[in-house]
This record gives structure tokens, sequence and C-alpha cells, in this order.
DNA sequence: TCACTATGCTCG
DNA sequence: GTACGAGCATAGTGAA
């Protein structure tokens, strides 16, 4: 199989195959089969000639497609297809369905621009190939792209364009919009042929230069040229094609399958074909590509130790081994292992069971780790896992560390598109390998049934984990390559995967709870909640559950006859926090429940639940980070969420009292200020905002000022509080609508504020289009450290859509650096933590807050350390700040 | 009983 | 219809 992906012109074959094949060609029942005929060979052919790795087929759709919406004689002299050629259709489609090529068909646009697009968005990553003898098509050739018209057996390359031509590829819409095309119906310029359209290239260089330099021509060619020259700019519009359509294509999308063997034998016998094409010639190469398919049954049991030896001595030798601790439990801290799935490069998947209660014989835990401990010493060593953070945290249990380098296919798989929900490995397979896993569930079953991995089958289990061993390496080696042809592996190497080990001892090590105070304040909460509970009840007339926003909205809307700030949801009327507000003003019972919310919120999220959190061994709660679930490249913590511990209001504050430092130990505290709008001046190069942050003011009270044009002591805290909404908001993207709520002032007179706001920084207005415009053009963004994100919806025909991919572009480039900041300081920290103050521990992160456990002892001169470090950790336009502190709890460290 | 959606609220 | 990114609790619904 050849690296390469072709783009199969599947109109153009449809009419070639119809004209180049006998009319008369039916099967027995008499339906016409030549066009199917044709194709079939053509195609079969062609896939046997150029063994591509991709292919994809693209069809015209019926209908009105944008240049006849330019001009209504657009291929207006065409004949509609034959009755005989349109029967044809559906069972030419279908044959591609069976050979398991993905078809793209596109309203509103022809075949040409679908291959346009794909050819412009695919050629990064891949050689293309252009199926077609459409000589439109050509304009498309570059050293990446080229075209191959089968019928002449010519392969275009940007000289041959030139030599066929007269005109390079970029100059054949000019030079067919000169020329014209009678088969398209294109008028060009009356007199113009190739020949003389080529001269005048030469000496104007485009259309345009033509135009301007027209006096220099004489005589019938001029008159010709400008009596034309309505129908020439006409022409260009029609010959241009368009590569910049809404499609997203992911080179994965297109990758060969196995076609419907069965399928395609019934079709044959449908059509009265022959079938020895097919089983001779291209069966072959995929009777290939099976073999390399995973194979159950090469994977081996390994009992013994002079047999686990033999491999570690390969895998030494080797250098890199994909791991896979199967285990007692999904929680890395309570883990134990029950058996080791290892797979390399040359080698058969094997898997080393060491707690499996049916295992007749098995090496214990123990024996099998120092066996295999120099794989872990190894500094030179790779070790690749699906989230491998879990296999460092479960072999930390065993005082085990890898010292070598580490590989995660999670991580890869949400560095190359982060918008996908899913980087478990059963999707990973299917993804890249188009292969179905065995389910944990499968040998483990689920609900009340479920058993430990330890009691699963020793067989059962060699097949599951060598499998996912099997599988990890696999999908390792689609992705990585993948990496640097994006441009990530340096955040990958540098940042995410150095993170990942700082996570996993962040997570060991936890955070110490209060639990005296948290039940103290749990019961004075109870207390409160049941007299507002009362007092609602009364107010209402009624008893309900007041937890039932369904039952609410009855009492408050039909019930009580309330009318004030309603508001409709998809299936009522809501009774959100801003509609109780409005209720407040106006009758007691919204402020009450307001209230009741609150308390209820407390206790049900937070204080019910972290003591339960608590681990038995430990005594700390030890919550998880997910290092590949935000779109935007920040961490995400839950078990609990961490992240959103309540600070804003005084009740929930009392929360973070509870967060306290191991006996002798202090917590220290260190976060960013205002980071995301400092990567917004250093991002927009905006030079008032810059030039705020360089002198150190208030950035909402200078915001203030600029807007309402007064000096920053004239400033007054409503001022000062709808800067900040706007300063807040342009970071989001906001509209005039929400601004006006936020600030409590007309639509109308927020849309004067952001004119005003963008006038004043007018860098931040150019930093959002250009953004904007980037994302159209490659159909992502990118933060400072490379991060991508992939926002197919930018160029989205559905206005709604549309406009909130720009708000994602705008953002996400924001959001995601300051993610990648403090992701960079965390490793920077760590580092020097280690070694300079061993005994302090990084113990949580809140997206731009650090958290430390520091000994008493270390406590003079942390801070400053801690604040240094982040401070300087990249260089901006504008400097970085960081407030800081150390107390006995986690509010006081604020 | 379980899986799923809708609503609402906490954080940066 | 109306601001970006998350996790989690409860109610309610429909299928096994």
């Amino acid at each position: 199989m050849k690296k390469q992906i072709l783009l199969i012109d599947g109109s153009s074959y449809i009419f070639r195959a119809f004209y180049g094949v006998s009319s008369g060609l039916k099967n027995k029942n008499g339906f016409p089969t030549n066009a199917i005929f044709g194709f079939k060979n053509m195609l079969m052919q062609l896939l046997k000639n150029e063994e591509p790795s991709h292919c994809v087929m693209i069809f015209d759709k019926a209908g009105p497609t944008f240049r006849n919406e330019i001009y209504s004689g657009y291929k207006a002299n065409r004949d509609t297809a034959p009755d005989d050629l349109k029967l044809q259709f559906d069972p030419i489609y279908r044959f591609t369905g069976l050979l398991n090529l993905p078809i793209i068909q596109m309203e509103g646009y022809e075949a040409d621009d679908v291959i346009g697009t794909l050819a412009k968005q695919l050629s990064g990553e891949i050689k293309v190939t252009i199926i077609s003898g459409d000589k439109d098509l050509t304009q498309l050739v570059t050293d990446q792209v080229h075209m191959l018209d089968t019928m002449k057996n010519k392969i275009y390359t940007p000289d041959e364009v030139k030599t066929r031509f007269g005109v390079p590829p970029e100059k054949i819409p000019e030079y067919l919009a000169l020329v014209g095309d009678s088969s398209d119906n294109i008028p060009g310029a009356s007199g113009i042929g190739p020949k003389s359209a080529v001269k005048l290239f030469e000496k104007f260089g485009s259309i345009e230069g033509i135009y301007e330099n027209i006096e220099q021509l004489k005589g019938k060619q001029k008159e010709n040229l400008v009596n034309s020259k309505s129908n020439v700019e006409l022409s260009l519009k029609l010959t241009h094609i368009n590569c910049d359509l809404t499609i997203n294509p992911l080179l994965d999308q297109y990758e060969r399958k196995e076609p419907d063997l069965e399928g395609l034998k019934a079709f044959y016998e449908e059509m009265d074909f022959r079938q020895d094409d097919f089983f001779k010639g291209f069966s072959s190469q995929i009777v290939q590509e099976e073999s390399s398919v995973l194979d159950y049954n090469s994977y081996e049991l390994v009992t013994s130790n002079d047999r686990l030896k033999e491999i570690c001595g390969k895998i030494l030798e080797l250098g890199e081994v994909t791991i896979d601790l199967e285990t007692t439990s999904l929680h890395p801290i309570e883990a134990r292992i029950v058996g080791i799935a290892l797979a390399w490069k040359g080698g058969n998947p094997v898997y080393v069971p060491v707690g499996h209660n049916d295992a007749v014989s098995q090496l214990p835990i123990d024996k099998v780790l120092r066996e295999l401990s120099p794989v872990f010493e190894k500094k030179e060593m790779t070790i690749i896992g699906q989230n491998i953070k879990y296999e460092i945290m479960v072999l930390a249990n065993y005082d085990v560390e890898i010292k070598g380098k580490i590989n995660d296919t999670m991580l890869e798989s949400y560095l190359l598109d982060a918008n996908l929900h899913r980087h478990n490995l059963n999707d990973l397979a299917d993804r890249y390998l188009q292969h179905k896993m065995i389910k944990f569930e499968d040998v483990t079953g689920k609900g009340k049934k479920q058993i430990l991995f330890s009691e699963v089958p020793v067989q059962t289990a060699l097949r599951y984990a060598a499998e996912d061993a099997d599988a990890t390496l696999r999908v390792h080696e689609k992705m990585f390559p993948k990496l640097k042809t994006r441009n990530l592996q340096d955040l990958y190497e540098n940042i995410e995967l150095p993170l990942c080990r700082i996570l996993g001892k962040m997570e060991r090590h936890g955070v110490k709870i209060n639990t005296r105070y948290l039940e103290e304040l749990r019961d004075r909460l109870s207390n409160e909640q049941e007299v507002l509970r009362q007092s609602i009840y009364q107010q209402a007339g009624q008893e309900f559950n007041l937890n039932s926003p369904q039952q609410l909205s009855k009492v408050l809307f039909e019930d009580l006859g309330i009318t004030v700030g309603m508001k409709k949801t998809k299936t009522g009327f809501s009774t959100d926090a801003s509609v109780l507000e409005r209720i407040a003003k106006y009758e007691p019972i919204g402020k009450d429940l307001l209230d009741y919310r609150t308390k209820t919120k407390l206790i049900n999220t937070y204080l019910d639940v972290l003591p339960l959190l608590i681990n038995a061994k430990t005594g700390r709660i030890h919550t998880s980070y997910n290092q590949a679930v935000a779109a935007t490249g920040r961490l995400a913590s839950n078990n609990p969420n961490l992240q959103n511990i309540p600070i804003k209001d005084e009740d929930g504050r009392k929360i973070r009292k509870a967060f306290i430092p191991e006996e002798g130990c202090l917590l220290a505290s260190a976060d960013y200020s205002q980071v995301e709008l400092r990567f917004l001046a250093h991002l927009s190069e905006d030079e008032r905002l810059i030039n705020v942050f360089q002198k150190g003011g208030d950035i909402h009270t200078e915001t203030a000022a600029a807007i309402y044009d007064i000096s920053a002591e004239e400033v007054s805290p409503d001022h000062r509080r709808a800067a900040k909404a706007i300063n807040f908001g342009i970071i989001y993207g906001m509209g005039a609508y929400r601004l006006s709520q936020e600030i409590g002032v007309s639509q109308k007179q927020a849309a004067a504020f952001i004119d005003s706001y963008f006038s004043k920084y007018p860098g931040i207005k150019r930093y959002m289009e250009e953004t904007v415009s980037f994302c159209r053009e490659n159909l992502f963004v990118e933060t400072m450290f490379q991060r991508r994100r992939l926002i197919p919806d930018i160029n989205s025909k559905n206005r709604l859509a549309q406009s909130g991919a720009e708000r994602v572009a705008i953002n996400s480039r924001i959001q995601g650096s300051a993610a990648d900041l403090i992701k960079i300081a965390m490793v920077n920290i760590q580092s020097k933590l280690e070694a300079r103050y061993p005994k302090a521990k990084m113990i949580m992160q809140v997206h731009d807050e650090l958290v430390f456990e520091v000994p008493e002892e270390d406590q003079s001169g942390f801070v400053e350390f801690i604040k240094e470090i982040m401070e300087n950790s990249i260089n901006l336009k504008v400097p970085l700040l960081v407030d800081a502190g150390i107390g006995k709890n986690w509010q006081e460290a604020h």
C-alpha cells in the first residue's frame, strides 16, 4: 500500500463509463448496466494500480449550485442525463458503499469544490492525487497535489500543467475565464483562444494586468477584450474552484477499509458481472491487510521466571514497551496489581498474571517487579500506556518509579482533537484500527454480578489484557507521527507528559480535611435550611418538593399567580436564580428560595460529600485530575471536584476552612492575577491594554476611565463594575444583550459601551477579527504553545452555530494559553521544589491557582520562591503577577 | 433498577 | 436566541 489519498471525481467517472461502454449491456432482467460495468472496471483498475492507503469518492449533487446563482447559463447547454444512465446512479453509489469507500456530496457545490477543499486541507498531511479528466481541476495541482487522468494515463504535476496549457496551475482559472469553455457554457472573451491567452499572460501576468494595460493592445484584439470585459469577469467567478467549503476533513475517515465481500458477491450476481476480477486482483490487497490485524491466538501467557527474563532482555534491547496493568480497583490508591500486559514491536503481546484466583501457576508480584525493574529503571527506555498516570500511580503503591520516558495514547488523542470527548482505548481502537475491543464489562460483568479482575479466569484475562497492550501500541504508532506533523510534539513532550507524572504525585498525596469543622458547619446550615423550608411552605400555602423545578414553577406561576420575571425553558417555566431574584423584589418567597437553594447546594454537594471521600488508608481526600477532557487545555478535577469549592459567597467560603495542612505544616496558595486579560493584552498587542498592565494599574478602573472618558480618580464603583463586566465579557465574545443583563442597562446602551470599548482598545478588535479569519481558513485556532482546537463550525451556514464558533475561537486562544502557562509553571515548580524544599508538596490546581502543603520550618521564603517561578515561567509583552499567601487553612492562605 | 435528559448551581 | 470552560446533584421519564 502506498501512503497517498485518492480524491476521485466520481461524476466524471460515471459519464466516461456510460459513454465508453456499449449501451446494449444489460443484466438478465433487462436493467442497463453499461455505466455500472464501466465504473466498476475503472475503479477496480485504479485501486489495483494505485494501492492507495486512503481514498474518497466525490459526486456532484443534483440541483443548482452557487455557480447557477451567479450565472443562470452555467452548464445550460448540457442535456440532462439519459434515463438509461439515471437508472444506474443508485447501483453505482451502492457499489461504492460496498467497497467501503466514503462518499461526499454537497448541496449547492460541485464535486470540484469539494475536491479542492479536501486537497487543500489534506495536502499537509499526505500525498494527494486527484482522479479526473476535467481540465478545470488542474488549477489545484501543486507539488503535494497531483492529478491523474486515468483515461489518458497522464499525470499532472505543476510542470505538466504549464507544458499542457502554457500557464501554471494557479493561473488556470484566469486562463479558462479568458478562453472560455463551451462544455460548461462559460463565455470567456470572444476571439481569444489558447494561443493568444498564453501570450497575453506572458506579457501582462493576469487578467487584471491585461485590462490595466489595455491601451498597449490594438485592433480587433483590443476591441474584443473591451467588449468581453463583463463576460470575462463573470467567467472568472465560474472557473475559480472554491477551496473553502465547510467540511472538516479528518484523514482517518478516509482510510481504506475492508470491502463488504459478501455484499459485493451478491451485487456482482445481481448485475451479471463475472467475479474473477476482485477475487484475483483486488482481494489479495485486502488479505494482506487482514494479516496485520490483532490476533488473539498470538498472545502468550507468561508464568515462568526464565521466560520473563528473556522478554525483559528483548524489551531492554528495543528500548520501547507498552504496558497495561490489570488491578483490583479503578482507584489508583486502592489498586493492587492482578496482572501485567506487555507489547512491543516485533514480538507477540504477553500477559503476566500475578494475582488470579484460578491460575495454576503464576509468578508473585514482587518477583515480577524485580525482574522488570531494569525496564523501569533504565533512562533510555520509553514506556507507553493508555492513561499512563494510572500505571504510574499503581506502581508507586509498590515503590516502583518509571525513570525513563513515558508516552500516553490518551494524551496523544487529546492533543490531536480535544473536541472528541472520548479518548478511551476502545474508542481509539475503533477510530484508528477499525477494531472492536473486548470490553471490561464483557469479562467482569457489571452491576451486582460484577467480579474483581482477580476472579476473571486467567485465559480470559490473557485475551483481554494482552489486547489492551497490543491495541495501545498500535494506536500509538498511528497517532504519534501525527503529533509531529501538526506541530504538537513540543507541547506533548515538554508540557503534558511531565505534567502527567506531577498530577499522579499530587493525587496520591491528597489533601487533609477537618471533618469536625465540616460537621459543625453542616449542622448549622441544615437548621437554617429547615427554617427556610417552613417559611416557604407557609408562603406557598402548601408543602411540595422544593428541589423540583417542575413543582416549584407550578407553585409560583400557577398557584400563587406570580407573573414577574417569567422565562421559558424547553419544558416549562424557569425557576433559576435570575428569575427568583426578580421575584424577590416583590415577594419575600423569592429571597427565601434563593437562600434555600444556596444552603441546599452547599450541604448536598460539599458538606455531605467531602467526608465520605476521605480515604480510609491515608485519611485524606484524593481528587482525580483529568488531563484529557477540557477542550481548551485546562485540567478538570473530579471525585471530588476541587475546582469548584465555593469562594464567592460568605457561607460557601467557609468550606475552604475545612481544607487543612498535615500536622506541623501550613497551606500556601499562589494565584495568577488577571491572567486571561494579560494574555488578551499579549495576543492582541493592544497598546493601551499593554500599557495598563505595565504601569500596574487596576485594569477595571482603567477600562472604566477609558470608556467614560474620565480620570481614574473619578471612576465610581458602578463605573468599575460595568467595566469589569465588559472586560470579562470580551474574553468570552459577549454580545450586547448579555452585557445589558449583566450591568442592568438597555441593550442599546450596552451596545454603545462595547463600541466605545473597541474604539479605546482597537488592538482587541483587530485580535478578534484576525482570530476569526485565521480560523475560517484553517478550521482551528492555536494557543501560544501550539495547542490546537479544531473548530469545524466556523464556516457553518447556521448563523447561530457560526457565531458560537467565533466565540469559541476567540476564547480558546486565551483560556488555552493560560492553561498552557500554569502547566509550564507546574513543571518548573515541581523540579525546583524537589531540590529546594523536598518536604513541601504541590497538592492542588484550580486553573490559575496552585496550593502547597509546606512544613512550618520551610515557611520563610517559600511564598516568594513559588511566586518567582510562576511569574517568570514564560515571557509576555506584559508582566505576570502572582498573589500568594500562607496560613492554617485554604481560606487563610488566600 | 438503571440509563438517560433537563434543570440548576458551584468554580475559574 | 443571546458569554467561554468544567463537575455534580436532584427530579423525572421510559425501558428492562
